[in-house]
DNA sequence: TCTATTTTGTATCGTTCAATACCGAAAGAT
DNA sequence: ATCTTTCGGTATTGAACGATACAAAATAGA
């Protein structure tokens, strides 16, 4: 019923997947029209035709990568378990996921698009959200563990948050610099030998 | 005697400081020579007569960021004091240039090109090549407390180096982000309360 | 002053970019 | 079988890319 004309002669879901790994290896903007087609296995109007636009095409690019690399980076903040164990899962996955066989390394959210210009301004503010959002899931997984007592009150959140995010945006570079899935797992562990002085520090700049 | 023909009518070196902000701002593939050249005050034939090509010219931009920008982030390390105070100082000085009023935010080095083409990957290299003799040179000053016996033997030197400079890469993204200061500044000193139980665990894997 | 040498500004090179016009081909609807 | 609708493939669009050809202009040395 809905399909009245000629009927699409590709996987739409399966081109999808070749154009996020593009998008993944080269970002948003060294990606060209050439290579995607070429990877997606067809031609360019029928990219247009399917998708509206490169931008469109990126942004479903993302989706997909959230709802697949997402899910199993994230995955510990779904599943019940302490803060702590939540944080550490998510930098183990993310070392894991960042330096799989096979898959460009690193993160396409952090990596697909990290300078403006004039053509990818929308993307990057679109990645930039998806990023402090991240930021807001986890600062809200750690107020939640402060309202559960399992932290002090005195925990900073926000800094917390801001702290291990930076740990994970940084193993997406050194994964882009070849990094072993030994070394980024490194990474992760280093992180977590702060979380006994964060959580029980005095809120406002423990350290120094 | 060395000046034979017409002279220069531009300060190379002035111009060459433009070039670097707008590198520093577009990255290597972002920045175009349109761009270069307007904020330059020159007209591409100049510019390739005095630098030779745009990737020449990147480098020469990325040599001066490294000569002054470089400088200030990195000079706890030539300066005496222990290891802690290098590396805390590193970060903090790294969250206060990443976040200079009227500067471009983050890190060049870090954010200029992360993603490779066929026209960028001499420079993706390059880059790659000074974030992995950051971390050797950190790891250096890390194996030096140990030796002058201000570390245990114990101290995993590489793995505590990756895990910093992972912040310090991190906050690069988040500058761009547009975090602040202050939050950089936390992202600093919350990795500093990782460095008791990182220099004194058994080395492999302390945390988890 | 004349020649050699280098820089300057204009105008443009060929290539690649993202995005379409066009038309024959392949399906459902009647 | 014919009409309508949508898709596929070829060829191409105008714009932007990095990089130069060229000749006038400006200096040093003779």
């Amino acid at each position: 019923m809905s399909q009245k004309g000629r009927p699409r002669s590709f996987d739409r879901d399966a081109a999808l997947r070749q154009a996020m790994r593009v998008f993944w290896k080269k970002g948003y903007d060294g990606a060209s029209l050439a290579e995607l087609t070429t990877a997606m296995g067809i031609n360019s109007p029928s990219l247009y035709a399917a998708f509206g636009s490169k931008e469109a095409l990126f942004r479903e690019a993302v989706d997909l990568y959230g709802a697949t690399e997402g899910v199993d980076i994230w995955g510990a903040f779904e599943r019940p378990g302490s803060a702590r164990e939540a944080i550490s899962d998510l930098l183990r996955a993310s070392a894991r996921a960042f330096s799989e066989p096979g898959d460009p390394r690193g993160c396409l959210i952090v990596l697909g698009a990290l300078n403006v210009s004039e053509t990818n301004a929308e993307v990057f503010r679109d990645l930039s959200e998806r990023r402090m959002s991240s930021a807001r899931d986890l600062a809200g997984r750690l107020k939640q563990a402060v309202a559960a007592g399992e932290l002090p009150e005195s925990a900073d959140c926000d800094a917390i948050s801001a702290f291990y995010l930076a740990v994970q945006q940084g193993m997406s570079v050194q994964a882009r610099d070849g990094a072993s899935r030994a070394a980024l797992l490194a990474i992760a562990d280093g992180a977590m030998a702060a979380w006994d002085a964060l959580t029980a520090g005095s809120g406002r700049n423990a350290g120094a």
